[in-house]
DNA sequence: CGACCAGTTGACGGATATCAAGTAGAGTGG
DNA sequence: CCACTCTACTTGATATCCGTCAACTGGTCG
């Protein structure tokens, strides 16, 4: 479940925890070479545009308003995983250690706005601005904790929970920002994505899916996801018949 | 590897990234009853304590100033999921949202010296002592680094990938500190932890550390752990034999 | 001495990865 | 308008890693 940070409403830059260091923007030509569109304070990518990348030095931070994208890293084998799936509200890059190199690469999935700040405002901005900063540290911890959740789910559910639970997740992010339809929402990703979000095969992927399908729980189709909630979560929760591996006290 | 906070040595109280908010310690008679030992400002606790309980609510925070032990979750199916384990220099609580009830248990593995906080007072602290507040994001951020990480080895590594991945990391970590004598480092938890963390069963973590133990990988007896950095780290990175998931454009 | 716990080992089965092949749709160029 | 290509998605067959079961060892603590 999506909880916004307190008094952070995702609409426009004037919401976005950094509001009021209003971006001019350092980028090179050849850095915006990429970009499709260009305004003052927001940043428009094209789908599939790759924003940061996995090893390079970044001088920029972003939030998310409005578009769906991808932070994934690749492994030293050639493997490739989704870390998380970004949605508006997502603040992006301030895992580099705050000065660093990024480790991970972020990509759009589709047409993304994004707020673009300089890493070398952030700073000033705890020493100016300490509610926006409160919001910041708010946004990290809460990431934080999504990321816990996802390794609980890699560590410990099987491959019919685990899409249960993303595709639930999914759901209720997006339902949560009014991205609901009808029940249906945006789901732009591939099942490779999935398949890498969730340590997956693609064919296991797409084969659990097919189930998940077959019996009602999920409907993703034509770029749409429909879940049924209830029987979703229950599925989510495992299977009680499978023994504990360990009862723990 | 572990990256120290800009300008925090992890000694004493006085170095804690709150460390201004002395702490007066609210804690009712009652919640105190499981503490072994109290000072002011510091928190000893016995092995095997909890100190945090999930589903709780907690009015604290704190930082680990020395000893050893376990953030976990327990999903409705009864499975633990060990997220990380603690270390020196680890801040804990913020995850819960800043304000909200704990999702995972915090255990103590050896004896552990930690420091208090008032949660209550981390508005304080970023009003008052910008400096301390950037330097508990930047924590925050290194952290989720980390989580990431994790995430990437859970989803994309084999079981002696993953080990070799695991020992490597608590070694380095305990190094980077000085904890290290000759090379062997402390190493208290239990295989089940070590299962528990990487998502393995337990008699499939036993015979993939007896495999490094015979080739000499990594020795872990007696509570310490040595290892063999360069073939470990090998290790880690993976069979290049193994066919790549997908070459990614 | 018995209980209990962490660690250990072998046998077996199942969940999931891999291999291989095929379908459908979108874009491209002749 | 028709090959041709490319990508995403599908589906069946086979291989294997790893989970589960069961039993045993050695240490510690009462």
């Amino acid at each position: 479940m999506f909880v916004p940070a307190p008094d952070a409403t995702i609409t426009n830059c004037r919401n976005c925890p950094l509001r009021r260091k209003p971006l001019f923007l350092p980028f090179s030509d050849s850095e915006l070479s990429f970009m499709e569109q260009f305004k003052v304070g927001e940043l428009v990518v094209a789908p599939g545009v790759t924003l940061l990348e996995e090893g390079q030095g970044s001088a920029h931070l972003f939030t998310v308003l409005s578009g769906l994208g991808i932070r994934s890293t690749m492994l030293e084998n050639g493997r490739r995983q989704v870390i998380n799936f970004l949605f508006p509200g997502d603040f992006i890059g301030l895992q580099a250690g705050l000065a660093g190199e990024m480790r991970h690469s972020v990509e759009s999935t589709t047409t993304m706005v994004l707020c673009v700040f300089n890493r070398a405002d952030l700073w000033d901005l705890f020493r100016e601005e300490p509610e926006r900063a409160y919001d910041l540290t708010w946004i990290a911890a809460v990431e934080e904790h999504f990321l816990g959740e996802t390794i609980a789910s890699l560590g410990q559910r099987d491959a019919t929970e685990r899409l249960a639970w993303a595709l639930l997740r999914i759901h209720e992010r997006l339902s949560a920002i009014g991205l609901a339809e009808r029940g249906r929402v945006p789901m732009p990703w591939r099942q490779q994505d999935l398949a890498d979000a969730l340590g997956l095969s693609l064919v296991h992927t797409n084969k659990t899916i097919r189930r998940l399908r077959e019996t009602g729980h999920a409907l993703w189709e034509g770029g749409t996801l429909f879940v049924d909630r209830e029987r979703l979560a229950t599925l989510a929760l495992a299977d009680p018949d499978r023994p504990r591996r360990r009862p723990l006290i």
